[in-house]
DNA sequence: TGCCAAGATG
DNA sequence: CGACGGATCTTGGCAC
């Protein structure tokens, strides 16, 4: 068996890997993202290569022999980012764990080492394969020496053999030095010949072979201009080449024999990804799943009492209560059992004993009595299921987590009690499996992990909200999102109704039209093929009918809607397409797709509104999502035709708040110009235009107007002036013009951005009107695209948040009103900037009255709130 | 099963 | 120097 030498260019694939991965730390507060994409990029080479031979080579200490003969090598560059430097120690720790040798050596670069073992396995007809992100090492490509070098991030890379370098750059391996010599390298600060990049170096090399020989023939060269560069920079060039050769003799200490690599011992391994929090890589360890079973065995003993009749004597009045449920919907779902945790004990009530006990329902709808829960929407939902009404549930662990930070992506009990450092519970997925692995387990090993998540809840909840109260966060917790939970509860569980006929109507209708438009598509292309599959799609576009290609995708041609716009007079294929695209997203999305969620019983649709995901605070909405029903376009619009009002001489009800978001820039930044347009009640876009192009308001074009609206957009949204660009079909730079020229109209508005990235780099988040934050730690990335988005964030977050957090507070208030004024009027749902709702005839006009009343004054800005009103038979009418 | 491209909304 | 693409949800296709 031939043997296999690996070696890694580990500050290479460090150094890749930081900036590659966005800045992972672990619940300890420690980054870890270059350990993470190194350790990939490890498992990935073990798994693949199978070495027999392995090391991982690092750069020693700051100077090398190279600084010598120039002492400028490597300068200007950059310090290596603590952020970086503090994941050395943790790389070390892992190729410990994974019993890797690693090596570095005084004066000399990981190159030197990598180079030096390659010589040697190569005289012992090894294979070798040098692992790096680092173009230098391509110089050591040979017959039996494959250099892989990363490509995008980590894990993608690319192997070079002989032929590979030949085909791809068009040099032999040995002449990879030479090249360099001619081109430099500026982030090694190797001078190079200024003016000589690759392409010139490439040529040159074809025509001479080495730099000697160049130099040897310089009156051959032609262009005057090169000559004279490559004589005026000689000693640059020969010194460049000095510096560039890779040394194959260094002195090392380790021998082949030292480092082959026989594996390694997986606990040790699990152990360390546990501890830096890799809990993706677990099942990538042999062993990895058998480690976390073992794990739950492993856990402090709990004691519990299983009930069998529930006494009232069992509350406190401060419990916490845990209701168990596989299924993500909780309208659906079975309740597999209640567990409830007090300073008295800890018991698991098993569903029947809990929903057949008069106790248990006298406690649930007692408000005085406190409950601490996690995911009160949820467990209100599930409990009116049965007919209980909880009130008084005075703590929410989801809505705190995401609170405190909605970036987490894991709120459930097990995560977010390990994040504050309390581990005496398993993760859902160790106790009931996943995917369709899934079961509930027997019944202690279930009422034993629910128990464990109550008492989670129990043992944390004043630490929660002592966080909460730190970071000045309580009220927007107690006052806005726990409240509102209990209203989307309330609009969850009522559902809306639909007009199912009507749906199949359409359905039938939709069909005929697909089917001919896809017989015609057919007929034009001159073969019938799948219209859906954009491979298919764009085989027959661009290869069959030689369409120009307008944009590409990974993958393939793209044909996405703007794409194919562009093409639609080429071709008469086009026109089909589009409108077979339009339709074809009606028929599966909105037509079958919703006629699948409807309630048979009730031809009700019951949505839910995830309140503890979005980045900004707004809501979303699923199975089915209810906050995207089209409207733009005519034909979709009729989908909402379906949406009627539950009891007959009903209306389907809308109010929504016109321009929310330009309303809170307004107030936030202060500025007076936009402040005192809305306060005249202007129409905003025009006012926009009419200060961005300097014209009155009557000469103002559809078209300005239209571009106006487009940089709204932009400012409310947070897009950048690529994004501008592409929307307005301008250039980049056109776009970066109107986006200053709106700076300079709307200075307010110029100085809050400015003065908003600031006070994100300073505090390292930005908050809302009603404290809400997002952590935005890239504000200081030197990575322009992360660094930018983060800055756009910081910019966007407070006035997309605001509004969020005013709807929300709208939502609390217009129900307690319903509720106060004895409205039969429903709440349905929540559409961003809008409220439907449902109600009788007779209440209209008193329905919008204190419609605008609540919506225009649940907060009072700088700026007024204008909410515009509409009513009608279907959600179709109102508008 | 999981990822991609596409397209719907505010 | 230029890099760079708002969020969330659902669908169908396709590779694994």
């Amino acid at each position: 068996m031939s043997e296999k030498l690996v070696l890694v260019d580990g500050n290479s694939i460090l150094y890749r890997a930081f900036f590659a991965l966005p800045l992972l730390n672990n619940e300890k507060g420690v980054y870890t993202n270059a350990v993470y994409g190194f350790t990939t990029m490890l498992l990935r080479i073990l798994e693949e290569e199978k070495p027999s031979h392995l090391l991982v080579a690092f750069d020693a200490g700051k100077t090398t022999f190279r600084h010598k003969t120039y002492t400028e090598y490597k300068g200007g560059r950059q310090k290596t980012p603590s952020e970086l430097s503090e994941q050395f120690p943790l790389v070390k720790e892992l190729l410990g764990a994974f019993d890797i040798s690693h090596y570095e050596l005084d004066q000399y670069e990981a190159d030197d080492i990598i180079g030096t073992m390659s010589n040697e396995a190569k005289q012992d007809d090894m294979d070798v394969k040098v692992i790096s992100g680092d173009r230098d090492l391509l110089q050591l490509v040979d017959k039996g020496v494959n250099v892989s070098l990363t490509k995008k991030g980590v894990t993608n890379i690319e192997n070079y053999t002989p032929e590979f370098l030949e085909e791809k750059v068009g040099i032999r391996p040995d002449q990879v030095v030479d090249m360099k010599a001619l081109m430099g390298d500026s982030s090694d600060n190797i001078p190079g010949i200024p003016g000589v990049g690759e392409k010139t170096a490439v040529k040159l090399l074809k025509q001479f072979g080495t730099l000697e020989a160049i130099y040897e023939n310089l009156d051959q060269i032609n262009g005057k201009k090169l000559k004279e560069k490559l004589e005026n920079h000689k000693d640059d060039a020969f010194m460049s080449k000095e510096l560039a050769t890779i040394n194959r003799e260094s002195p090392i200490k380790v021998k082949l024999n030292d480092i082959t690599y026989n594996g390694y011992k997986p606990q040790r391994v699990l152990e360390l990804f546990k501890e830096l929090g890799f809990h993706s890589l677990l099942n990538r360890i042999e062993g990895g799943d058998y480690e976390t079973e073992q794990e739950t065995n492993s856990l402090e003993e709990i004691e519990y009492r299983l009930i069998e009749d529930v006494k009232s004597d069992l509350f406190s009045g401060k419990d916490a209560l845990f209701l168990e449920m596989l299924e993500e919907h909780y309208y659906y779902g079975t309740v597999l059992g209640f567990a409830v945790v007090n300073h008295k004990g800890n018991y698991f009530i098993p569903t029947e004993v809990a929903l057949n006990s008069e106790a248990f329902k006298a406690w649930a709808e007692d408000e005085k009595q406190e409950k601490f829960v996690f995911d009160a929407k949820r467990v209100t939902v599930a409990l009116k299921r049965q007919e209980i009404d909880i009130k008084g549930i005075s703590f929410d662990m989801l809505l705190a987590s995401y609170i405190i930070n909605p970036a987490e992506n894991h709120h459930d009990v097990p995560s977010i009690s390990q994040r504050m450092d309390f581990y005496n519970l398993s993760y859902d997925e160790e106790v009931y499996g996943k995917g369709a692995k899934q079961k509930v387990p027997e019944e202690e090993v279930m009422s034993e992990h629910v128990v464990r998540k109550a008492n989670a809840i129990f043992q944390l909840k004043d630490s929660i909200v002592d966080k909460l109260k730190e970071n000045d966060q309580y009220h927007l917790y107690t006052d806005l999102e726990l409240p509102l939970a209990a209203v989307l509860g309330e609009m969850e569980y009522y559902g809306v109704q639909v007009d199912t006929d009507r749906l199949n109507e359409m359905g039938a209708e939709l069909k005929e039209r697909l089917n001919t438009l896809e017989q015609e598509i057919y007929e034009l292309a001159g073969e019938s093929f799948n219209i859906n599959s954009p491979k298919q799609l764009g085989h027959i576009l661009f290869e069959k009918l030689e369409l120009p290609v307008i944009k590409k995708t990974k993958t393939g041609y793209s044909t996405a809607a703007d794409v194919l716009e562009q093409l639609k007079d080429k071709h008469e294929i086009m026109p089909k397409i589009l409108l077979y695209r339009q339709l074809g997203k009606l028929q599966s999305t909105y037509i079958e797709g919703l006629l699948k969620v409807v309630d048979e019983g009730e031809q009700k649709i019951h949505t839910r509104f995830n309140q503890a995901l979005t980045q900004t605070g707004r809501l979303s909405s699923t199975e089915p999502n209810l906050q995207n029903i089209p409207i733009r376009l005519e034909e979709g619009r009729k989908i909402r035709q379906a949406f009627i009002p539950s009891k007959e001489d009903w209306v389907i009800f809308a109010g929504d708040y016109s321009q929310i978001e330009l309303r809170v820039l307004a107030h936030i930044a202060g500025d007076e110009k936009l402040i005192d347009a809305f306060q005249n009640n202007l129409d905003i876009h025009t006012k926009t235009a009419m200060d961005v192009f300097k014209v009155d308001d009557d000469k103002v074009t559809s078209n300005m107007r239209r571009q106006a609206k487009a940089v709204n957009f932009g400012i409310v949204y947070g897009i950048s002036d690529y994004g501008l660009s592409q929307s307005l079909g301008i250039t980049r730079k056109e776009a970066k013009a109107f986006i200053e020229t709106y700076f300079e109209s709307f200075p307010g508005v110029k100085a809050y951005m400015d003065q908003i990235v600031k006070e994100a780099k300073q505090n390292g988040y930005v908050t809302t009107i009603m404290n809400r934050r997002r952590y935005l730690p890239e504000i200081t990335s030197r990575n322009f695209n992360r660094r930018s988005f983060a800055e756009r964030t910081a910019m966007n977050t407070p006035i997309q948040g605001s509004a969020a957090d005013i709807i929300k507070k709208a939502m609390i208030d217009l129900a307690a009103r319903l509720e106060e004024e004895n409205f039969e009027a429903k709440l349905l749902l929540q559409v961003h900037d809008e409220l439907i709702l449902e109600a009788p005839k007779h209440e209209i006009e008193r329905l919008q009255q204190t419609l605008l009343e609540v919506m225009e004054n649940t907060v009072q800005l700088d700026v007024p709130l204008k909410v515009d009103f509409a009513c009608g038979d279907t959600w179709f009418d109102a508008k």
